[in-house]
DNA sequence: TACGTGAGTTACTAGTAAGTAACATGACGG
DNA sequence: CCGTCATGTTACTTACTAGTAACTCACGTA
C-alpha cells in the first residue's frame, strides 16, 4: 500500500491527522507528506527530523512548531497509513457489494497491483511492527488493534461466504495478505510468491465452502 | 527459529561464523550470544554495542579484540540465524523422509510449536529486511539469498508431491509461513492467525494435487 | 620469578540525533 | 505604513553511539 498519497494537501484547514487543532497549514502539510514518504521506505529509525525537513526544503524549528515531537510524528505517520489503507481495502471491497468471495479476490488482485509497483515495501504498519519495540505501548497499541480489524474483516467476510470454519479461513487468508507484504520487502515488483496469492486464496476459499 | 542456541560454546575452537581465523573463544563467544538474542528481540538498529558488552558482562574493548565492527557482528548474527534456521528446517523434515507432503506438514506444525514460545520474534532474516536499507548490499544479499533458497525448497517440496502446478504452490506455502512469521510479532503465543496454517496448508496442498 | 596473553577499566574522539533559543525575513491585511 | 504571522537561519545543548588509546589486572606456563 502507501504511495502516492491523496490529494488533501492546500485548501481544506488542517488534515484529519494533524495534533494541534486550529494550526498550521501549508508547511506542516509539506512536512509530513515527506515524511510519511521517508518513513515508508527507509523505515521509521531510519529517518531522522534533519532528514525529513531537509528533503522537504524546510527547517528543524518549521518541525517542531507543527509537530509536538519525532513520536508524535510517527504516530501522525502511522493513522495516516491506516487511513489509506482502509480506503484502499474499501475500495477495492465496494466493487462486488454482497459477494464476499469476490472481495476477497478483489483484495489479493488490487494487492498483487501494488506490488509490482515500484515504490512498494510491503505494508506499513507491519514493518513499524519490526521496528519497534514491546515496551512501546502506544505505537505497538496501534499496529496491534490495524492488525485486529484486518483479522476481524476477513472473519466477517469468511463468515459471509458461508464457511464451514470462517475463523480458519479468515486467518489463512490474512497468512497470505501478510506473507504477500512481507515477502515483497525482498522479491522486486511481482518476482516473488505474491504473484501465488490470488490463486491461493481461491483454492482456499474453494476448499472451504465444500463439505469435506 | 533463534531461540536457544545450540551447545557450539567451548571446546572444538572458533565457530563457524567466526571472523578472525585462529583467534579468542571465551569472550567472544559469550558476547556473540548475547548479540544474537539481543537482536533478535530488539533488532538490529535498536540494539547498540554498549548494551551488548554490557549484558555479556563484558566491555567494548573485548568487543573490538573480536569483532571488526558491528557490521561485521551483524553479519555474524544473520549467518547463525540462517544456519540455525537451516538446522531447525532439516531436523522437521527429516522425520519424514520421501514424503514430501508430511513433510511440509512437519514445518508447520514446527512453526506453529515456536510461535506458541514466550521469545519468537517471527523471522529474524525476515525482520532483518525490514529494518536494513536497500543500498545496504551485504546484508541485503544475504537476506534475499537466504529468501530465495526458502522459496527453492518449497518449489522442490511441491514438486516432489507431484502437484500440478508445483511454482504456484510453493511460492502459496511460502506466504503462510511469511505470513505466520510476519504476524507472529503483534500477536502473542498461538494467539495469531499463525494457528490457522497449517490447516490451511494442508487444503491447499490438496487442491494442488486434485486434476481440476 | 618473569613474562606473555586474554580480559577489564577509564577516558577519550567524532559523528549524529532530538530538541530549543534568539533572531531575521518576507508577505499580506488593515 | 505598520504589525503580525508563518516561515527560515544560525547556533546551541544534551544524549547517545561507534570506535580508539593507554593502562591495569590476573592467570598460566617456562
Amino acid at each position: 500500500m502507501s504511495s502516492e498519497k491523496p490529494g488533501n494537501s492546500r485548501g481544506e484547514g488542517p488534515t484529519a491527522t494533524a495534533c494541534a487543532p486550529g494550526s498550521k497549514a501549508r508547511v506542516r502539510d509539506r512536512i509530513f507528506e515527506t515524511a510519511c514518504d521517508l518513513f515508508y521506505r527507509h523505515g521509521i529509525h531510519g529517518v531522522g527530523v534533519d532528514a525529513i525537513v531537509a528533503e522537504a526544503g524546510s527547517n528543524k524549528m518549521s518541525f517542531y512548531r507543527s509537530f509536538e515531537s519525532k513520536d508524535a510524528l510517527v504516530i501522525a505517520y502511522l493513522r495516516e497509513q491506516e487511513r489509506e489503507y482502509w480506503a484502499w481495502w474499501d475500495a477495492a471491497v465496494a466493487r462486488f457489494p454482497g459477494d464476499p468471495r469476490r472481495q476477497v479476490e478483489a483484495l489479493f488482485e488490487a494487492q498483487l497491483e501494488i506490488a509490482k509497483s515500484n515504490n512498494c515495501r510491503g505494508c506499513a504498519l507491519g514493518n513499524a511492527a519490526v521496528e519497534i519495540s514491546d515496551d512501546e505501548d502506544v505505537l505497538s497499541n496501534l499496529v496491534r488493534a490495524y492488525k485486529d480489524q484486518v483479522r476481524t474483516r476477513l472473519h466477517a467476510m469468511a463468515r459471509a461466504m458461508g464457511a464451514r470454519d470462517a475463523e480458519s479461513l479468515g486467518d489463512a487468508l490474512m497468512l497470505l495478505l501478510d506473507g504477500g507484504y512481507f515477502t515483497r520487502l525482498i522479491f522486486p515488483r511481482g518476482s516473488g510468491p505474491i504473484s501465488a496469492a490470488l490463486p491461493a486464496a481461491r483454492a482456499l476459499v474453494a476448499a472451504y465452502l465444500t463439505a469435506d
